[in-house]
DNA sequence: AATAAGATTCAGTATTGCCTGAACATACTG
DNA sequence: CAGTATGTTCAGGCAATACTGAATCTTATT
């Protein structure tokens, strides 16, 4: 028989609260930000079932979220022998998908500038200004965070590597 | 008597259009990206009669978006001698409150991390641990990409004047 | 002062997208 | 094979938000 689940900490909870709310800016669904959130503090993979009752959804939209967050990358599904059921957890490298996602809501910024120019080619030139310097200012700094991203995550893989996983 | 309005070229409405479905992914209404989009390709500043128009929105929409554009400060709103009407153009120096807007949000998360260990103190090692590298590896970027920023500003600012400051 | 132009606020409508229960699919167990 | 556990998909209800027309406010012009 399982232990009779523990409703989670008040501040727990409340703090997966606002870290949902924060996720419902960053255009994800409340849930969604529910289950990155609990799983955030999780220390232990969590199955389908679980996920609902601690968060209080419907099992759909725990399926329907978990999907989206794995789409995303933020979110691995793991099994367990023996266990029919699947068990998520947070991606193991968690800020790198996290960051990259954002380079590439930011990336397709660039892209929509980039196509500009045809169109707009006889558009003033105080307008063409205009979009090459942000277009420019973009590249930069996209490349500078795509460094930092990189040495980021270098300067994490070398310290690991010393005592085993 | 003004001359005609001559509609936007199909492409250039076309592109206006692209920019305002970007912008609603963002957290902007739909009509706040068709602004951004109208005026990054204006060759002069624009009055809000004119803007309603050319965005094909109601007036009270324009006031209450131009708004919200400059509260993030990505508009600035110009007047001209004789003349009653107000102006609005992007800001000067575009790129730089755009990606201060993606940091605050992102600071926000941060800051969200960091009120977390207070409540969590008596999670598992390994809660803690992620917490902690996650909110590490945050603190890296942030600091790495306010400084990618900080090179951008004086690398574009020391060819326009030529002495200091 | 009266009028009018320009801009803002407000209340109501319409649209969007989230979330759920229930039906459905799949695969394990005995 | 029958029965059951697990997960997914779907249609509809509901809440949130954007957008608008109309009313209101502010300030220049006569």
């Amino acid at each position: 028989m399982p232990r009779r689940q523990v409703p989670l900490q008040a501040s727990t909870a409340d703090l997966i609260e606002r870290i949902a709310l924060f996720f419902e800016t960053e255009g994800f669904s409340r849930i969604g930000g529910r289950i990155f959130g609990r799983l955030l503090l999780a220390d232990a993979p969590m199955s389908l079932d679980r996920l609902a009752t601690d968060v209080s959804a419907s099992k759909a939209s725990i399926s329907t979220e978990t999907r989206s967050l794995e789409r995303r990358g933020l979110l691995e599904r793991i099994g367990k022998p023996g266990d029919r059921r699947v068990y998520y957890q947070l991606a193991a490298e968690l800020p790198m998908p996290t960051m990259a996602l954002r380079l590439d809501r930011w990336r397709r910024f660039s892209r929509l500038l980039e196509e500009a120019p045809a169109d707009v080619a006889r558009h003033s030139p105080l307008v063409r200004r205009r979009l090459d310097d942000t277009l420019a200012a973009h590249r930069f700094l996209l490349a500078e965070f795509g460094d930092a991203l990189e040495r980021w995550r270098r300067r994490n893989e070398t310290p690991t590597p010393a005592p085993r996983s």
